[in-house]
DNA sequence: TAGATTGTTAATCGATTAACAATC
DNA sequence: TAGATTGTTAATCGATTAACAATC
């Protein structure tokens, strides 16, 4: 029963983050929990977890705190990590690679169908136990098999055209990792963008930053 | 000549991003842009761009706009990319490797010492073209060579101690893609998460949620 | 019941947007 | 000079925090 209509973009971003630090209390054996002791391990303020956690319904309890197994399961149900959402990679190269390898789709609500890259040798192989297919096998592929979501491990330049197709073949979703800006381009589509290099010059700002207030 | 005092982090984490505009902007040969002009590229306020930048100082010309190499260059000064930090990356696993193969620390302000990690198969190694370490020698390395910044690439179980063993040699800035969440525990340490995990999270639920929206 | 802690409303804070005078 | 666009102040909007009544 949600109470809310509107969620904020801020909140959503956390509800990830609850329930990666509910499922390490639920590891450790912890039942219950308070806004205020959940607070003191996420520094966060008590007061914003509550109001967060009843954008979508009233889980706990007065008196008593939250349910940690059943606030977790509860917001695994708000993310959806269940349903599984079909997924195809594009982009075989080390990142591509090291994703397929190493990153567990699954736990995080889509099933990876398969690979696509331009590179004809790797046409029938597998990575991570995907199978790898011809870019030109892709718009027959997303027409039979219907996937929603694609994670883009390409370079900028082949980045537009590729997500057009996309769209086109009826993609509604990019977990982005080229240093391209696909929501700028389209509207009603959902882009989560992993600009590392983004993240790394801010990281460097930071350092060049703290150094100087040190100084002083 | 910094026109304030405080900036706030929204300011700090726009900055890569414009960064990055900039950066192709001047490939496309463009001299000068306007506020108004950028705003329309980025999918931003004129109004918050020319906020944003008065942060640092007046970058612009009244009745021109700004010269775009200038501008680009101002912000990639501000953000330091030249310093080239002195920085480690922890775990070879598929990460790691993906990482030292394709992402260019340089070009984003880094400067790659060298990689770590427990298996002693790896010592003497190269990844990337970067040399690779056992972990048992990285308090030497790090009062000998005093790196500012790790990259972790190791699983949460060890990303507590490993820190903490960073930390005590030194080690001052975290480019962290563990599902450990290290600013938690210390104080004055930055911390610059890539949590791709908390990531997928998001456009799960967005997926699944944008799928209610069109039904109604 | 008394104590604890939630759910929720109200107050505060900060970030974004609008407006406009300064000026190239 | 007139037109354009910045730099900057003021207004608005949204998100966070505080407070407290409801209730387990």
């Amino acid at each position: 029963m949600p109470a809310k209509e509107y969620i904020s973009n801020s909140v959503i971003r956390r509800l990830p983050r609850y329930y990666r630090f509910l499922g390490d209390l639920q590891k450790e054996g912890l039942l219950k929990i308070s806004s205020g002791e959940l607070s003191a391990r996420m520094k966060l303020t008590a007061s914003q977890i509550r109001q967060d956690l009843n954008c979508f319904g009233g889980f706990g309890q007065q008196g008593y705190g939250y349910n940690v197994e059943e606030l977790r399961s509860e917001i695994g149900v708000i993310i959806g990590v269940e349903q599984k959402v079909k997924t195809i990679l594009i982009g075989a190269g080390n990142l591509g690679k090291a994703l397929t390898a190493y990153f567990d789709f699954e736990r995080y609500g889509c099933e990876l169908m398969g690979v696509f890259d331009i590179n004809l040798q790797l046409a029938g192989t597998k990575l991570g136990g995907f199978p790898v297919m011809h870019m030109s096998k892709l718009t027959e592929f997303c027409h039979e098999r219907k996937p929603e979501v694609a994670v883009l491990c390409i370079p900028q330049e082949s980045a537009g055209s590729v997500s057009e197709t996309l769209i086109t073949c009826g993609v509604k979703a990019f977990w982005n990792f080229s240093h391209y800006d696909i929501n700028l381009h389209f509207d009603d589509i959902i882009v989560e963008n992993v600009h590392l290099g983004d993240s790394l010059l801010t990281l460097s700002y930071n350092v060049n930053h703290k150094k100087c207030e040190n100084k002083e």
